[in-house]
DNA sequence: ATATAATATACTTTTTATCGTATATAGTAA
DNA sequence: TTACTATATACGATAAAAAGTATATTATAT
C-alpha cells in the first residue's frame, strides 16, 4: 500500500471512504468498529467536520491503517531493486 | 527522515516536541507560525488535549511535516541498494 | 413501482477544543 | 540571588465535535 499525505479534511475523508469501500464495509460497520455514530463516518468522509485527531486514529485503526508523520523534505526515492 | 506512526495523543505530542526542538523553535515561534496560542502547543506536546485534525495539520505544516495515512499491513521492507 | 438498504441530514444535548489572557512554575543566564 | 526566558497551568467565554435519535434522501435491488 501507498503512503498518502492528507493536508485537509477533504483529502482525509476521501481516503477514508476509499479504504472503507476497499474492505467492503458499510458506514455502519466502520462506525461500530470505531465506536462512533454512522452519522460521524458520513460527516468525516464528506469533510463536513474536522474530527479530533484521536477520533481519526480510532477510525483508521478500524480500517487497519495508521496515522503517520513524515517530513516534507523526505526524498521520495524508492529505488527498485534489480 | 523517518516515517513515524502516531497512535495516541502522547506519541503525537512527543513527536511534535522533538521536531520543534530540532528546528530550534520555541513554543511561541511554532504557535505563531501555526496561528495558535503558545498554550496550545504546550498542551499538544504534553498530550493534555486531543487536538482537532486540522489543528494538527497546521502545526505539522509549520514544522515542514505532513500527516499521512499508511497501511498497517505495509511490508516494512526497505532494502538497501548495493 | 415498491421495498429495502445505505447514506446524508437534522436537532438537541453533552463534551471538548480553542481562544484570550493572565499567572505560576521551571529553566537559564548574569 | 536576581533578572530574564521558556514552558505549564488556570479560568471564563466561545466555538466546534460527538453523542443520541430520528428522518430524509439516495441507491439498489426485486
Amino acid at each position: 500500500m501507498m503512503k498518502t499525505i492528507v493536508r485537509n479534511r477533504k483529502e482525509l475523508g476521501e481516503k477514508i471512504r476509499n479504504m472503507r469501500r476497499n474492505k467492503g464495509f458499510r458506514q455502519i460497520d466502520l462506525a461500530r468498529k470505531a465506536s462512533v455514530r454512522q452519522a460521524l463516518i458520513s460527516e468525516l468522509e464528506n469533510g463536513v467536520t474536522s474530527a479530533r485527531c484521536e477520533t481519526v486514529i480510532r477510525v483508521l485503526a478500524a480500517l487497519d491503517m495508521d496515522l503517520a508523520i513524515i517530513s516534507r523534505r523526505k526524498a521520495e526515492f524508492n529505488p527498485m531493486v534489480y
